[in-house]
This record gives C-alpha cells, sequence and structure tokens, in this order.
DNA sequence: AACGTCACG
DNA sequence: ACGTACGTGACGTTG
C-alpha cells in the first residue's frame, strides 16, 4: 500500500526549536537561528527513513484570523507570538523544504491541522497509509486504521516517537479518536484558550464521555432525567452548555479545506541538490551534507563511512595498555546506598586504547584495578564529568588523580551559554547523532519495553545496549578531546582550560564530597520557632482581611487586597496584581496586614526553602550536607550550588541569618572564612585602568564615599550616609551594565535624576566610561566578551530585531568581562589554596564557595597556618593594578564569621 | 512547565 | 510604545 506523510510545520518546528535549545550548533556566521530548521530536518529524514513515503506534504499556519477566531474572539486569546529567534527560521525551513521538492500547504483562514486532517482523510480514501506528523495531540481524533498520528518526543538529545493509530487511542483513552473532540468540548483546551465547562479537567471528561458517548448524548440524558449525575457537576455543566457546544466546534478539526493540490503534486521528488546544499553550506549543517553526499560521493568524509562501521569491543578483564593517557566512560547503577553521596554505583569501565575500545564488567577484582590506574599519577584521566567520578571512586575508596580533561568542562569553556550532555556535545563536536548511530546499530533503546521477550531476555539486551553506549562514549571522548583541544587553542583559550578550569573540577569534587556539618536539633528547633509564628500570622490575616484563603497564593492574595480591601494597585505582572516585597512595602501605611503579610512572606520563605527544604540533604551517615557545585552552568565562569544550594542561606536580614548558626565545623574544628573585598570594582578598576578608582583602591579609600564625593560633588570628609548609599548602588548599576530606569527603580528616584547621577558619575570615571564603550563596540564587532583570563562568552542577543534584548546584550557585554574575571580569579584563588592543604598533608578541608567567600574547615592545630593561606592564596591569585583585599575571619559557627 | 516570589553574590 | 539593572536556584501555585 502507498503511503503518505503529512507534517504539522508549525508544530514541529515548535518542537525542534524548543527542544534544542541552548545548543552550541544554532547559528550561523551572522547570528542567525537554525536550531528550529536543524530540529525539523531531522525529524523529517527521520520518519522519510521510517516509512518511505510516496507522497509527502507539510502544512503550515498563516497569520491572520480563521473560521474558529471568527467563532469566538477568545480563541488563541492567550498566545503569544513565536518569539523573534523562531520566527525568522520560519521562511528558511520553506525554503529548504522547496529545495527538496516536497509541498508547502497554506491556506488563508484555516489552520495547518485542518489542512491534515482534509489530506488525511482525502488521503485515506484513495486507499494510502496515512502518517500524520505533529506535535499536538489535538490530532489524535483524526487516527482511524489507517491514520496513524506520530508525536516526536525529544528526550536529552534523543528523538523518539510516539504512534497513534485508532487502536492505540482507544487503548489510552477507552474511547474512539472521533470522541476525543467530544472530550476536549467539555475539558476545554488552556494552551488555545477553549473554555470548555469549567471544573471539569481530562479526567472527568473522558470518564463522562465514556459513559454518554458525545456532549450532544450528554445533554439529552440530562433532560430526559436520565443522567446521574449530581451536585455542583451536574450545575456546572447544565449551565455551560453554550460553552461546551461552542467548544466543540473550536476543538473539532476542519476535514472539508478546499485544497487544490493533486495527489500528483504532493508526490515524493528527488531533490534539487544544488539548491539543497547551497541552504545548507550557509546554514552549516555539515553533518547533513555529509550524510547524504551532497558534495558528491568523493568528498564524503570518514565521519559516513564510520558510522556503518560497527564498534568493536573487547570485553576483558584485563586493564590494557594506556601509554599514561586514560579515557573512560563509567558504567552506573542509578541505586545506590542511602549512604552514598551521590546515589549511583559503578557497575563496568570502558576504555578507549590505542585505536580499541576495552569494556570491563565489576568483578572480583574490579575495585583494585580502578584504584590501580585512578590512583596512578602518571595516568592522565579524559572523560566526561570528572566530577561525578571523582567522587563515585571516593565512595569505593579511590582518590582520582592527574585530571587532564573533562569533556563537559571543556564544551563550556568553548561555549558556556548553553547545555552540555555528552549526546549534545557530540552533536556539536563530532557532528555525530549518537542516537541514530546507535539505532543504525541495532542498539535497543534504554526504556523502550517490548513485550516479546521474557524478562530475562529483555535485561541482557538492556545490559549489551549499554554497554554499547558507554563503549561509544568511551572512543567520544578521546574524539572530543582532539578536537576541542584544539578549538580550545582557536580560540587561544587552552590556557584558561589547562591552568583554571580543569584543575577546578577536583576542588569543586572536594567540595562536595567533604560537605558542611550542621546540627540537625537547632534546625528542628529553628523550624519549629518558624512554624509556631506562622500559625499565629495566618490566624491574624485570615482575621483582619476577613475570610480564609491560601495567603501562599498570588492569586488569592492579590484578590483580597486589592479587590476586597480596595488596596491601592502598584504594580501588575503578567497575569494579574503584583505582591512582591516593593509592592507591600509601600502598602504598608494603607492596611495593618501589610505588617504581617511581610512577616509571613520572610518566614515561609525561610522555613519552606530552607528548614523544610534543607532536611532531605543531610546525610544520614556524615551528618553533612553534600550540595553539588556546578561548574558549567553560568554563563560568566561563576560556580553554581544545588541540591541543595549552598549559595544564597540568608545573610541580609537577622531573623534568616541566625539559620547560619546551625552551620558548624566538626569536633576538633573551626571555621575559616574569607572574603574579597569589593572583588568586582576592584576588576573593573583594573580591567578599565580608570585612573581615579585605581587610585583609590591604591589608597585604601573608601570606594562609595569617593564614588558618592564625585556624583554630587562634594568633598569626600562631606559625604553623608544616604549620599554613600546612593553612590554605592551607582557602583554596582556600573557593575551591572547601567541604565537609567534600574537604578531609579533601585534608589526610589526619578529616571531623570538617576540618569544625571550616572552621567556625572561617567564623567568623573571617564576611564570606565571609554572602558564600556568600547566593550561593547567590540562584543557588536566579535560578537562576544572575555575576561582578563580569556574566558569567552558570545553575546547574540546584540544583533536581535529586538530593542530590549539589543540593550540586554549591552548589559551583559559590560557585566560579564567584570563579574567573570572575578570569577575567575577565585577559581585560581581555591585552586591554590587547596594545593596548599595537600601539599603540606594537613587535614583542614574546603567546603564552601561563595562567589567571593571561601570557607575552610581547619583542624585547631591548623587553624593559624589556614589563615595564612587562604589570605596569601586570595589576594595574591593575580597581580593587578590595585591591590586585591581579602578578610579572614574564624568561628565556630558560619553565623560568627564576619 | 511557567510564573511569581525571594534567597544569595 | 515598549519595559529594563548582572549572575544564580528553590519553593509553591496554577495552568
Amino acid at each position: 500500500m502507498d503511503k503518505l506523510v503529512l507534517i504539522d510545520g508549525n508544530s514541529i518546528m515548535n518542537r525542534a526549536f524548543y527542544g534544542i535549545m541552548g545548543s552550541k550548533m544554532l547559528t550561523t556566521k551572522d547570528g542567525k537561528y537554525t536550531n528550529a530548521v536543524y530540529g525539523f530536518l531531522a525529524i523529517l529524514f527521520k520518519i522519510l527513513e521510517d516509512i518511505e513515503p510516496q507522497y509527502i506534504a507539510v502544512a503550515f499556519d498563516l497569520k491572520g484570523p480563521t473560521a474558529r477566531h471568527k467563532m469566538y474572539e477568545g480563541y488563541k486569546a492567550n498566545r503569544h507570538g513565536m518569539p523573534d529567534e523562531l520566527a525568522e527560521q520560519m521562511p528558511v525551513i520553506k525554503d529548504v523544504l522547496r529545495a527538496m521538492n516536497i509541498d508547502i500547504i497554506e491556506k488563508q483562514g484555516y489552520e495547518g491541522d485542518d489542512i491534515l486532517g482534509t489530506l488525511a482523510k482525502y488521503g485515506e480514501k484513495q486507499g494510502l497509509d496515512v502518517t500524520i506528523l505533529s506535535g499536538d495531540r489535538d490530532t489524535f481524533q483524526l487516527a482511524s486504521d489507517h491514520i496513524t498520528i506520530r508525536i516526536p518526543r525529544t528526550k536529552g538529545g534523543k528523538t523518539e516517537t510516539e504512534n497513534y493509530d485508532r487502536a492505540k487511542v482507544l487503548e489510552e483513552y477507552g474511547l474512539e479518536p472521533e470522541q476525543l473532540i467530544e472530550v476536549k468540548a467539555l475539558q476545554g483546551d488552556t494552551s488555545d484558550n477553549i473554555p470548555g465547562v469549567p471544573g471539569i479537567g481530562p479526567k472527568t471528561a473522558i470518564a463522562l464521555i465514556q459513559k454518554y458517548h458525545s456532549v450532544e448524548e450528554l445533554y439529552q440524558k440530562i433532560e430526559a432525567g436520565e443522567d446521574d449525575l449530581k451536585g455542583k457537576q451536574k450545575e456546572n455543566i447544565i449551565n455551560n452548555k453554550e460553552m461546551a457546544e461552542l467548544s466543540r466546534k473550536l476543538g473539532e478539526i476542519n476535514t472539508q479545506v478546499p485544497i487544490e493540490d493533486t495527489l500528483e503534486e504532493i508526490k515524493v521528488e528527488e531533490w534539487d541538490k544544488p539548491k539543497v546544499l547551497a541552504l545548507f553550506e550557509e546554514l552549516r549543517f555539515n553533518r547533513y551534507i555529509e550524510r547524504f553526499h551532497l558534495r558528491g560521493e568523493a568528498n564524503s568524509s570518514n565521519h559516513s563511512k564510520e558510522k556503518e562501521e560497527k564498534l568493536e569491543i573487547i570485553e576483558t578483564t584485563q586493564i590494557p595498555e594506556l601509554n599514561g593517557k586514560l579515557y573512560y566512560y563509567l558504567e552506573l547503577e542509578e541505586k545506590g546506598n542511602p549512604e552514598n553521596i551521590i546515589k549511583k554505583d559503578i557497575v563496568g569501565i570502558s576504555i578507549y586504547s590505542g585505536n580499541t575500545i576495552y569494556y570491563i564488567k565489576k568483578q572480583d577484582k574490579f575495585v583494585e584495578q580502578l584504584k590501580q590506574i585512578f590512583e596512578d599519577k602518571n595516568i592522565e584521566k579524559y572523560g566526561y564529568d570528572l566530577a561525578q567520578d571523582y567522587i563515585l571512586l571516593k565512595q569505593i575508596g579511590i582518590t582520582m588523580e592527574n585530571i587532564v580533561y573533562d569533556a563537559k568542562v571543556a564544551a563550556y569553556v568553548l561555549n558556556p551559554t548553553s547545555k552540555y550532555t555528552l549526546d549534545i556535545i557530540v552533536r556539536d563536536y563530532l557532528e555525530i547523532d549518537n542516537a541514530e548511530y546507535l539505532q543504525s546499530q541495532g542498539v535497543q533503546e534504554e526504556n523502550k519495553q517490548t513485550s516479546l521477550f521474557d524478562m530475562q531476555e529483555q535485561e541482557e539486551k538492556q545490559s549489551n545496549s549499554k554497554k554499547i553506549i558507554n563503549c561509544l562514549y568511551a572512543k567520544e571522548i578521546y574524539q572530543l578531546s582532539e578536537i576541542t583541544i584544539k578549538k580550545l587553542e582557536e580560540i587561544d583559550a587552552l590556557t584558561l582550560f589547562k591552568i583554571i578550569d580543569m584543575p577546578t573540577v577536583e576542588v569543586l569534587a572536594e567540595m562536595q564530597w567533604n560537605g558542611m556539618y550542621l546540627d540537625i536539633n537547632e534546625l528542628d528547633d529553628y523550624g519549629e520557632e518558624l512554624k509556631t509564628r506562622l500559625e499565629i500570622l495566618t490566624q491574624e490575616i485570615y482575621e483582619m482581611c476577613g475570610e480564609e484563603f491560601n495567603i501562599n497564593s498570588t492569586k488569592q492574595l492579590g484578590e483580597v487586597l486589592f479587590e476586597k480591601l480596595r488596596l491601592p494597585i502598584v504594580k501588575k505582572t503578567k497575569s494579574g496584581y503584583s505582591t512582591d516585597v516593593d509592592v507591600l512595602e509601600k502598602l504598608r501605611e494603607e492596611h495593618p496586614v501589610i505588617e504581617k503579610l511581610l512577616e509571613y512572606r520572610q518566614l515561609m520563605k525561610l522555613n519552606s526553602t530552607y528548614v523544610e527544604g534543607m532536611k532531605p540533604y543531610i546525610n544520614p551517615k556524615t551528618k553533612r550536607i553534600h550540595s553539588f557545585f556546578h561548574q558549567t552552568i553560568t554563563a560568566t565562569g561563576r560556580i553554581s550550588s544545588t541540591e541543595p544550594n549552598l549559595q544564597n542561606i540568608p545573610t541580609r536580614f537577622e531573623l534568616g541569618k541566625q539559620l547560619r548558626k546551625v552551620f558548624k565545623p566538626a569536633e576538633g574544628c573551626l571555621y575559616i572564612d574569607a572574603d574579597y573585598s569589593q572583588i568586582e570594582l576592584r576588576v573593573l578598576a583594573h580591567i578599565s585602568n580608570d585612573e581615579h578608582m585605581v587610585q583609590a583602591f591604591k589608597n585604601g579609600e573608601d570606594i562609595h564615599k569617593q564614588a558618592a564625593s564625585k556624583v554630587f560633588h562634594i568633598p569626600i570628609e562631606k559625604v553623608t550616609k544616604e549620599q554613600r548609599s546612593s553612590a554605592k548602588a551607582v557602583n554596582f548599576g556600573i557593575v551591572y551594565g547601567i541604565s537609567d530606569f534600574g537604578l531609579g527603580e533601585q534608589l526610589g528616584i526619578s529616571r531623570k535624576k538617576a540618569k544625571q547621577y550616572i552621567e556625572q558619575y561617567l564623567e568623573q570615571y571617564s576611564g570606565i566610561k571609554q572602558f564600556m564603550t568600547d566593550i561593547v563596540e567590540k562584543a557588536k564587532e566579535t560578537g562576544y566578551v572575555e575576561t582578563l583570563f580569556k574566558r569567552r562568552r558570545y553575546i547574540p542577543e546584540l544583533k536581535s530585531n529586538n530593542y530590549m534584548v539589543r540593550q540586554f546584550g549591552q548589559r551583559a557585554a559590560m557585566n560579564t568581562p567584570i563579574q567573570g574575571t572575578a570569577a575567575d580569579i577565585m577559581k585560581i584563588a581555591m585552586i591554590n589554596v587547596l594545593k596548599e592543604l595537600k601539599s603540606r598533608n594537613m587535614k583542614s578541608k574546603i567546603v564552601l564557595q561563595v562567589h567571593d567567600e571561601m570557607m575552610i574547615e581547619a583542624t585547631l592545630d591548623e587553624a593559624d597556618i589556614v589563615k595564612d593561606i587562604l589570605k596569601q592564596c586570595m589576594e595574591n591569585a593575580i597581580k593587578l593594578n590595585v591591590p586585591l583585599i581579602a578578610e579572614v575571619s574564624e568561628a565556630t559557627n558560619w553565623y560568627d564569621c564576619k
């Protein structure tokens, strides 16, 4: 039987856009986004390969109202237009499709869905097997014995599909596909703003249709009194009959669109290869060019050949010859002892050596073997996410030495503004699609369960797949190291990678391994106090508002404050009234409940995030919190912390700060804590080389006071507290990439006034002004900015058509070199501190970093020397035009570190 | 999954 | 006419 494939262009583009966002390969030379086009084609090629259709067409929506808008003006009213980054790709995909001679069908006043529905029914009548490719589950209503809906699902860089024909719909919903229209009529659809019947969600809607078959029958039965509905639900259904009927019309796909295209026109044809090649070259889709041999057979590189090659794997129980370099990937199992820091177990290792892949499964001598290679200082380690491996190995008593290359870190240094799973890195730098490759090798994917095999066979197959995947990874780590190191060299960032980022891997892993001790009893007591007070506050708030409601719900709170109590509306959010601190502060005088609300908010935050949120992370064995410190997340080079985030423990307000008392060093230890003083402004002074600011720091002056004296034209001695504090805000603003609005907002002054401050400031600190202008210009020219240590951040926003986005780009261009350089300096300091501690064989441990603060848990006997190490390492991390100052303190809990 | 809010540097 | 300081992560609510 001949086959017809129909594609919902908009919905697939949308999927592709969000599915592979944040990845590296998404822009052409001139900064145009290509990720959606790339992803769309990946999906298209896959379906062409799977189905081998004789006919194909792609439907797109056109702008402008459709029949549905005429029926109901709210239709899709809550949709914002697609982002510019996606919109600009729509004409591109159409060009590509035309070059591939694939018919594009658009029809004014109809949606893609309607076109697909019409063609599908038509195709079915002509005796074709139809497959509809769409990201939208609404199309399930079209399913039949000969019409299948495919929904692509992107999971970690892989694309899988789910297929829905009549049988599958019946199985999943217990309904015929056509009946899904009825379900939607009752349930509505928030994404299209289709109302449905209030109070009826998917579950109820399905149950009702299973029972009454259709909306029409439901109302007939109600009128005839043959229903068994009751209460509020029945009321809702009766009262919203019109809505339900309207929603039904809105939700039903029109299969009667007048379409002129004939079957002949949608026949699959040969591509216009030169055209496709030209487009792919422009888009830099080298992978596709090779895959389809668009440059002719002679030119096709070894990539595509390699693909057909089978992976040669030697399964062994012996460690192979390594020649001083270990390219490896650990095979992990997700379970693991609850006492573990990271709850995974190592169950195997694949090693790439001498052009061969070796695979060793866990056996009697396994740990010994791992120990022998990982602790060997003469063997360089190459892998992916070595910080995790470091801990997994520590857990079985192995300390990894000589960490040289981490693919995740390398990819991050090459481009910090994106996400890096190994599959994505491989796709970006090796131009290999692992999912596709494995499929071509007949490897079964992990989560696909077929009942064809019995359990044992099933498991065997899975473990075999896992083995192949891991072995592939080991080899790819080798390939990646070759390529990315070359690329790092090209952008002059290899030193940064080797001297700063790679050594940081071990520092962060150590920090996670060491963890922060905390006193559970004290935490509980603190929590109890909060909870007691919260209960009182809750009651007081209910009473003062005259009703009980969910105070945590901004929606409900907004209604109470601004509708019931009629307080003045200060600020609005996208979806309603704003109730944030700024707003509440302004309403303080208006109603006594505001005071209570502010306190409630504060306590609620403390209790839920910092008391209750912290508890699950306390390791039962160590009684410590072992947060993750991530090195490949931020755009600027800073570290981030999760599970839990230890970098945002309260400190600004006393009550919250009390929580820091709970964090303590172990018995016989002291916390030694050190803070950089004004590191970002010092960095700014250095890179801008502004004479006044440099002088101020050299002379040890109060930098904010000096700024105040400059902005307000008064002698330093005459600067008031208020003036100093305003100037401090200006200093912050400068670091963030100043805007008059932002500063005005921060200081609660007019935008005009803020503008004056800024102008004064920049006039006085002319070096800074120069720096700001230069950096933005340079960024526009080159597309990126750099830190002092050549850490690069690309800022494609500067080329955006959107004013706001461009503005953001400029501020980021100004801020990144400052924040990023400070982050680099801190990393150097940490590396040196750890080096000192290790080389002197000290017992003291690094336990925390908070951007400009570093904390060591020092044994009493080592406390003095640790203080010295911290101060020296931090202040001498790098020599700038201005001194770096670290303020060191010691205490028996975090609170007392000042 | 997105939003609003709020904790930190 | 728009809607804004830079960089993060977590929680609770709501769609």
